[in-house]
DNA sequence: AATAATTGGGCAATCGATTGCGTAATAAAA
DNA sequence: TTTTATTACGCAATCGATTGCCCAATTATT
């Protein structure tokens, strides 16, 4: 059995003795044509049950309804909600969005923005893999005069619009947090340094404590603590010091905070009193460990609406030598029970 | 300054003096181009900075290697999942995902339905919205020869690929495992009936209660209960009952046992020695709620691998009139603190 | 009544790639 | 050397919709 044709505007044109050229001028709501011939081909379409072929559309226009989006991983918290804010806007434009993952890996981003350069989306979105590499193919899209927007986790150098999160501020918080909360030795753990946002996340914590009189003390930042399990293990190592931070701000992740929570209470210490700790992300878990986790909401859903409407709004219609804006949001720290010492 | 066009296979033939159909032929390394024609084309073509615009390639092909996804909430745990484990799969295949949400909502399902159609996708993979509605759109997807995968929510009626978990048999598990544990009285958070899943998390309750002799009480059944907190009201509920229940099969999700966990908590009710609480879907959360929380492990991410897996293997290459088939999967009980009464 | 303006609709080119068919040039077979 | 087979490539149609341009019929204007 052979797949059967689906109909066309031909079809549609046919039956009615008339043009294709009208068929489509009155789907597309043209006032080039009469009421009443608009009125007999919509009804004669839904009859015959046409749906229009977009890649033809698309292709003849010159332009498709699309966003594509490049991430780390789909499924993760952050990244999710980022996704899910996008699609609430795209949905009600009516564009659609083809995600892709990295996995962190620098290839597979480059395949993604290749494969996202072939289908000729009107913009891309990404969020860069952690693994290092050259940003050539982030330049191609630009080259290409497609849209880009790069978001949380963006190359610096690269001239695009981002949507970014105030990361220094956000983490000069927490940590000027801490300190009002009677905390005085305060240990850092931090992410990959290549990415902007660890670095800002890291200067944020020092200029907290050189605004307060504290020292910057090498031995209590911890490098590339970024999973549950890196956290733990940081935490084990700064608490064998000869002098132990009274506080971790786990600046990489929730997941680290919970690692570091879970040091602490297998060795006993309690949380907030001997030890204060702070998180990164306000993932869901964070409100319901005991005690519940300080930490940095970012915002996730709204930044995906964020940049969806940057693009409408800016992007879309305007002529590509636009200035490129760089929105920055600022996160929340939400104070909860492991840093209530008072 | 107008946007800058983009180098076509022509550009390529004209530069080489060659026809566009040997440019064509060299880039998809036909057998019916020379051996030093194709190597520069692929040269010239990479001087030129050619991508291929598959848009055209697609329409001209007749076929879009590209999957369409629909799932009620994007950043929800299962369906995230689900979708990082298709792209796993589907991005090795060179195809695209295109994700909607239907946030629920059947009329703005049935929108995302045809946008998919549209774009003419090769295959749609679905979970309904919890709004109940006709299932038209989705036959159709089937009158017009696209390939239709349900999975997790599934309309059981529509005769379709479907890749579900065996939900009677991990609640008839979980019950069991409840009574096993001395609990006697155990209640039941149930969610909307007319899913199916949510019906067969009941049958499995049921046939786990009536396979040991305990009575089926209406009393200890909570409509509706499928949010944390509609979780806690339905455990404020049965608590006031004369004769309360000892524990209780969140059926519906980790959150509404995370709502029971809390308001026996504030009650000042013990968990598990005075409550046992399960859950469904093994978020991530449930791991580090103290105590933790018995849940059901649905493999999300492997059950995505496994819908590619079913398109690739039968549904890509095969004639239409192949049997749909359906493919369960066993989800597996994850014994936490919140049940081990013993 | 004659001319101008408007309206409705058809023709055919176009978007960019793919592919069936035809053919010249070359290689192999008789 | 002639005939047949093979190889490499070009021509032109095609996928399905959109759109600039042109023209006939109708309506408005003088």
């Amino acid at each position: 059995m052979k797949r059967q044709k689906r109909t066309t505007i031909y079809d549609i044109a046919q039956r009615l003795n008339i043009a294709a050229s009208s068929v489509s001028r009155a789907l597309s709501n043209s006032n080039k044509v009469n009421a009443a011939t608009k009125a007999l081909v919509l009804k004669t379409a839904a009859e015959m049950n046409y749906q229009q072929n977009a890649m033809a559309a698309n292709l003849r226009k010159g332009n498709n309804p699309t966003i594509g989006v490049v991430v780390p991983r789909i499924n993760q918290g952050f990244f999710s909600n980022v996704i899910a804010g996008l699609e609430e806007i795209t949905y009600k434009k009516g564009y659609n969005l083809i995600i892709c993952q990295s996995n962190e890996l620098h290839a597979r981003e480059v395949d993604c923005v290749n494969a996202l350069i072939n289908q000729h989306v009107s913009c891309i979105v990404i969020s860069i893999a952690a693994e290092t590499g050259s940003y050539d193919h982030l330049q191609q899209v630009l080259d290409r005069q497609i849209r880009l927007i790069q978001f949380d986790r963006v190359v610096e150098e690269l001239d695009t619009f981002k949507v970014i999160n105030d990361n220094e501020r956000a983490s000069y918080e927490a940590v000027t947090h801490l300190i009002s909360q009677g905390y005085k030795r305060i240990a850092l753990l931090e992410g990959p340094q290549h990415l902007d946002i660890f670095r800002q996340r890291k200067d944020g914590y020092i200029t907290a404590l050189q605004k307060h009189g504290f020292p910057i003390l090498q031995e209590l930042m911890i490098e590339n603590a970024w999973t549950k399990e890196l956290g733990a293990e940081g935490t084990a190592q700064l608490l064998e010091l000869p002098e132990p931070p009274d506080a971790i701000f786990a600046s990489t992740s929730d997941f680290s905070a919970l690692g570091v929570l879970e040091a602490a209470t297998a060795k006993g210490i309690t949380v907030p009193e001997s030890l204060g700790i702070c998180g990164y992300s306000n993932e869901p878990f964070t409100e319901i460990t005991s005690p519940s986790i300080t930490t940095i909401d970012q915002y996730s859903m709204s930044m995906g609406k964020t940049i969806a409407n940057l693009y409408f709004q800016e992007m879309e219609v305007f002529d590509l030598n636009i200035e490129p804006k760089i929105v920055s949001i600022k996160p929340k720290l939400i104070i909860r029970k492991s840093t209530q010492k008072i």
